[in-house]
DNA sequence: ATTTGTTCTTGTCGG
DNA sequence: AAGAACAAAT
């Protein structure tokens, strides 16, 4: 084994193979974009284990996605032959999850508790809103609950908040809200995202024998991606490592861009005040783009004032020059990038290699309309997604119940799921009787008989419910979790509620009942013993990236937020515009531009080899078409990209300021604008569907039978009047298209 | 009176 | 696309 051991360190430079070796005490990892801290990580932890005797179990990795995990602790096991299922590496929220299933009760929670995500949290915000007699227009849920979580975050409590505001109407009814909200969560047994973290570091300080057991088993403490972690993340990170202090955090100040959702930068900033003997080792050296690419990053996050410096740097070729494309709409932006892709793939490229980065989830459309068009494949990370469906939804509402019936968000949810005649009326009666009995929903449920304020016609309609639900339960003890989901599904009836409708998009809801079935029946088959408890917890706490496949071969459409961590060979930045990235909401305050300027750099450093950025005069957006400026980055980019020839003289001479105010007087809703017609004067004779009349020079009127893509080109089967079936290239044929 | 069907509004980033 | 407000149907 002894030739082996250098095997750790080969192909390290000298940085990394510093923070391989350093072992002992606090560790501070500053890796800029693409410098190889995952294989630092890896490496390390391989190191401990092999060479430092360390047990797999003694070791806590925290990374940013379930997907992360499990690459990382993959990594590990090519690197040495270990017991790598041991290690406990996961995201804070996932591992929070195991340690609150064992010992949560002492908090006074259910061991079966529930996670509500972010539909549910809204859901319960509304309750909260109605039982307090709230005007709803004054306080939007989303609002308030940003606000909430950030209380959590700092450990406010709602009695104290309410005190402390009390001459403020609004603050106090917000802390009003907040203490009911976290009644009702309690009530329903029932945690939030925040609270996953949150109960966990109460229960380690509230009980020594919990907090010792962990602190001795864990011997050393990962946290990626550190740049992104909030307060109470800190702290739980800081518990753990609390008695062998072998904490090794990674990240990149430059790339923060959750400051908006309660991570503090300062974390990371004050990492070496924070902990005491504490090592920071930088890596600056970038594996992953040509200096093209790092330059226009560099550029741009230069301009960023409160910023430790740092320069990224790289031995790599030169490589092509940044491009940047603007277009005349934003419908275009999606025609462009589709035809780049096809020079690029005729180049060599794989679908796979390409990566679309937007600053928002409703950019994504005009790039599926093109790419579709097109036949170019694609996969779209978040957005619009699986585990989002209402069917997924009702199914996963239903497992909530079954395995806690005290979460009544999730219970009138589906007891009129699928339609059984039970309305409004009936389920605030209910409601009315648990309350007044002290009971659940799900307890004067079962004791519907006594509910006097019902008639009997509402009473026939909740019943069969409630023996379904019964008998469910009974079952859910014995039966495997895809047996049990799968007979669940059929006794309630839903997919032939589904098929009445014989709609196309009931058979889409089916199709997703099964998949979803499937996604049961996966998990199954990779944990032993798998419980709906567990199976409940590991969708919930799901990742946008950890949901999308990614075995096979295609374009990938996702955020710039989404994409943090990953890397592609070609990457297009779309939608450079003031008020879109940088988002509007930015526009007034510094901090937040920086954030949007870190957002961008984190863009801009996931390209290898080839980076298109794009923009376009008019956007389309929710239905009104404006007039746009290109956004602020574009100019600091400076003579990093090659621009398309200047066109004509532009309006934007003016300063920023004058020309944001006349972008507000032409702001024009409902242009009009018909991308169809725009295709007719753009791509003239490049677009062609089945069906089209062409007229070909040699043998005369035909009708197109098939288009396909051939290297950049199409290729197209035609059946003319006299000749037959001929096939050809668009681009090289003779032909003309006389109509469709 | 209550439920079901239809139109209208709304819309960063996410575990 | 989905929830809310409103209208129609039982």
């Amino acid at each position: 084994m002894d030739g082996e051991r250098m095997d750790y360190l080969e192909g390290l430079n000298d940085r990394q193979r510093d923070a391989v070796l350093h072992t002992e005490g606090p560790l501070l990892i500053m890796a800029g974009a693409g410098s190889g801290k995952t294989r630092v990580v890896t490496h390390k932890i391989a190191y401990l284990i092999e060479e430092k005797g360390v047990y797999p179990s003694s070791i806590l990795a925290i990374t940013f996605t379930n997907k992360a995990a499990s690459e990382m602790k993959d990594r590990v096991k090519e690197l040495i032959d270990a017991d790598v299922d041991k290690m406990w590496m996961g995201t804070f929220h996932s591992i929070c999850v195991r340690i609150l299933r064992r010992d949560i009760d002492r908090l006074g929670y259910d061991r079966s508790f529930t996670i509500y995500d972010r539909d549910d949290q809204i859901t319960l915000m509304k309750e909260c809103i109605k039982e307090l007699n709230i005007d709803k227009t004054m306080y939007k849920e989303s609002a308030v609950l940003s606000k909430i979580s950030s209380l959590k975050d700092a450990s406010i409590e709602p009695d104290s908040y309410i005190n402390e505001n009390y001459s403020e109407f609004r603050e106090r009814t917000i802390g009003e809200l907040y203490a009911l909200y976290e009644k009702k969560l309690k009530k329903y047994n029932a945690l939030d995202f925040d609270d996953l973290i949150i109960k966990t570091v109460v229960l380690l300080k509230e009980n020594k024998d919990i907090l010792e057991f962990y602190q001795n088993k864990f011997k050393h403490v990962f946290v990626d991606e550190y740049q992104d972690t909030n307060k109470i993340q800190y702290e739980f990170a800081r518990l753990l490592s609390g008695k062998h202090e072998n904490i090794c955090v990674v990240g990149d100040s430059d790339q923060s861009i959750y400051g908006w959702r309660g991570a503090d930068i300062g974390n990371i900033l004050n990492f070496e005040k924070d902990f005491e003997n504490s090592t920071v080792i930088l890596l600056e050296q970038n594996y992953r783009s040509t200096p093209n690419i790092l330059n226009v990053a560099n550029k741009v996050i230069g301009n960023n004032f409160e910023r430790q410096a740092k320069n990224l740097w790289t031995n790599r070729e030169e490589g092509e020059k940044v491009v940047y494309e603007q277009l005349d709409y934003s419908e275009e932006e999606g025609h462009f990038i589709a035809n780049k892709i096809h020079q690029l793939i005729y180049k060599g490229y794989k679908l796979k290699d390409i990566a679309v980065l937007y600053r928002t989830n409703a950019q994504s459309r005009t790039f599926e309309e093109s790419f579709m068009k097109e036949e170019l494949p694609y996969k779209i990370v978040g957005g619009l997604r699986f585990y989002d469906r209402k069917e997924v939804k009702d199914v996963i509402a239903y497992l909530k119940v079954l395995q806690n019936p005290n979460d009544n968000i999730s219970i009138k949810r589906i007891i009129n799921t699928p339609r059984r005649g039970v309305g409004l009326a009936t389920i605030s009666k209910i409601e009315e009787y648990a309350i007044e009995h002290g009971e659940s929903f799900y307890g004067a449920l079962l004791s519907l008989d006594e509910i006097d304020s019902l008639n009997a016609r509402a009473k026939n309609s909740v019943s069969p419910f409630i023996d379904t639900m019964n008998v469910l339960m009974a079952k859910k003890e014995v039966m495997g979790l895809k047996d049990f989901i799968e007979e669940m599904i059929s006794s309630i009836g839903y997919i032939e509620e589904l098929k009445k409708e014989d709609t196309i998009e009931a058979r889409t809801r089916i199709e997703n009942i099964k998949e979803f079935i499937s996604v049961a029946l996966n998990f199954e088959n990779i944990n032993e013993d798998a419980t709906l408890e567990d199976f409940l917890a590991s969708v919930s706490l799901l990742s946008d990236v950890d949901k999308t496949v990614d075995e096979n071969n295609l374009i990938t459409l996702m955020t710039i937020h989404s994409a943090k961590g990953l890397e592609f060979k070609v990457v297009f930045v779309v939608g450079l515009e003031e008020g879109l990235f940088p988002s509007f909401r930015s526009l007034e305050s510094d901090e937040d531009i920086e954030e949007e300027r870190r957002l961008m750099y984190v863009a801009l450093t996931r390209a290898e080899e080839v980076l298109f950025i794009t923009n376009a005069k008019r956007r389309t957006i929710y239905g009104n078409t404006n007039y746009t400026l290109p956004s602020r980055f574009i100019e600091e980019m400076g003579d990093t990209i090659e621009k398309p020839e200047v066109k004509k003289a532009n309006i934007q001479s003016k300063s920023a300021d004058e020309s944001l105010i006349r972008i507000k007087d032409f702001t024009m809703p409902n242009l009009n604008y018909n991308p169809a017609m725009m295709k007719k004067r753009n791509d003239g004779d490049k677009e062609v569907n089945i069906g089209d009349k062409v007229k070909h020079k040699k043998w005369g009127i035909g009708t197109v039978a098939m288009v396909k893509e051939r290297e950049g080109d199409k290729e197209l089967t035609i059946a003319f009047d006299k000749g037959g079936l001929k096939r050809l290239l668009l681009s090289i044929a003779p032909i003309e298209i006389i109509g469709g």
